[in-house]
DNA sequence: AACAATGTTGACCATTCGGTCAAGTGACTC
DNA sequence: GAGTCACTTGACCGAATGGTCAACATTGTT
C-alpha cells in the first residue's frame, strides 16, 4: 500500500480527501459512493484506489488530518499566552472559528462517533484535545485561579458546551457574529471559576 | 400504509423497534440490514414491511418514540417542584439516568444528526427539550435567581454539557456512580448563576 | 361453518456499490 | 529511444441489500 508520491500525487490525494469530506458531510458517509467522489473530480475510479486502499481508510485519514488542522489552529491562537484562563478562552474561540469555517467536518465527526472502527480514531483525537485543556485547567488550579476540581471532567464539559453551541447556532441557525462565542466563553469560565 | 393493529400487532411493532434500535446502535444504521433485524427476531422479512413502509420510516419512528420516552422521564422527575433551579437540576439528572439506561439511543441520535432526512426529526425533538429548559431558566431570571441572559443560549450550553459528560463517562469509560452527574449539575448551575 | 381481516413466509428481483485489473499514458532518466 | 515508474482509465465482478409478492396461517366475526 505504501507508495511514493510525487507532488502531483500529493495534490491529487488532497483533492480526493477534500472532495470526499464535502460529499460525506452533505449526504452522509454510506450514501456517498466512491463513484460519486471520483465523478465530481472528473477522474476514473482507479485513481481512488491508487491513493487509498479502501473507502474506510479514506475516512480515517480525513478524520486524522482535520483534527490535526484544528489543533494547530488552537495552538497558533493560544501562542505563548501566559494566563491559563485566557488560554482556555482563546482555545474556545479558536475552535468555534475553525468549526464555522469547516462546518463539514462537524457532521463528519458526529458520524464517525457512531461506528466503532471510526470512533476509535475519534477517541484518540479527543484524548489529545482534552489533554490540552486539562493542562490549562491544572495550571489555573495551581495558581489558585479556579477551584480545585477534577480537571478532566470540567475539560469535557467545556468541550460539550463548545460543540453544542457551535452546532445549534452556526449550523442549524446561522448566527455569524461573536455573540455565541462570547456566551460560550462566559458560561464556561463561570462554570470553571464558580 | 395505515393499518389497523391488534394487540399482537402492536407488540410485534415494538419488538421490531427495540431490536432495530439495538442493532443500529451496535453496528450503525446503514451496516444493519433489514434482514439482520428480522433474523434476530426469527421472523420472515415480510413481517418488517407489514409494520413499516421502509427502513427509513422505522428509524424516524424510533427517534420519535425514544425522545418521547426521555421527555416523560424528565417530567416525572421534575414533578411539581416549585424551585426553577432545582427543576433544572432534576432535569439534568433525569436525562443522564435515562441515557445511561438507554445508551443505544445516544448513538442513534448522533447518527441521525448526520443525515438530513433524520436530522429534521431530531431538530424538532431538540426544540422541545430546549423549550422545556428555557422555561425554567426564564422563571429563575424572573425570580432574580440567576443573571439576566439569553435563556436559549444557556439552555443549549446545559444540553451540551449533559450530552458530552454522558458520552465521555457513561459510554467511553464506565463510571457508574453519581460523581459525573454531580459534576454536570454543579458546572451548569455555576455557569448559569455565575 | 363461512368469510374477512390481520399477520407471516421466504424466494425473488432490480439495483447499487466497493473493489479489481489489464491496458494505457506521459514524464523523467540513462 | 528504451525503459521505468508514477499515475489513469473504465469495463467488469461478486456480494450485498431494500423492497415485492403470491401463497399460506391465524384470529376474529357473523
Amino acid at each position: 500500500m505504501r507508495r511514493k508520491l510525487t507532488q502531483r500525487g500529493r495534490d491529487r490525494r488532497q483533492q480526493l480527501m477534500d472532495c470526499a469530506a464535502e460529499l460525506f458531510a452533505e449526504r452522509g458517509y454510506h450514501p456517498t459512493a466512491v463513484a460519486d467522489i471520483v465523478d465530481r473530480l472528473g477522474v476514473g475510479k482507479g485513481v481512488f484506489y491508487w491513493y487509498f486502499s479502501s473507502k474506510e481508510e479514506l475516512l480515517v485519514e480525513i478524520l486524522r488530518s482535520s483534527h490535526h488542522d484544528l489543533r494547530r489552529r488552537q495552538q497558533v491562537a493560544i501562542g505563548d499566552e501566559p494566563d491559563p484562563i485566557v488560554r482556555i478562552e482563546l482555545g474556545i474561540r479558536a475552535s468555534m472559528t475553525w468549526f464555522r469555517e469547516h462546518r463539514h467536518f462537524f457532521n463528519l465527526f458526529q458520524f464517525a462517533a457512531t461506528e466503532e472502527r471510526f470512533a476509535a480514531v475519534l477517541r484518540s483525537n479527543e484524548q489529545v484535545a482534552i489533554a490540552d485543556t486539562v493542562r490549562h485547567i491544572k495550571d489555573a488550579i495551581v495558581e489558585g485561579r479556579i477551584a480545585d476540581q477534577d480537571p478532566e471532567v470540567v475539560a469535557q464539559a467545556v468541550v460539550g458546551v463548545v460543540e453544542q453551541l457551535t452546532r445549534a447556532y452556526f449550523f442549524e441557525r446561522d448566527e455569524p457574529d461573536e455573540r455565541v462565542a462570547n456566551a460560550a466563553v462566559s458560561f464556561c469560565l463561570r462554570g470553571l471559576t464558580g
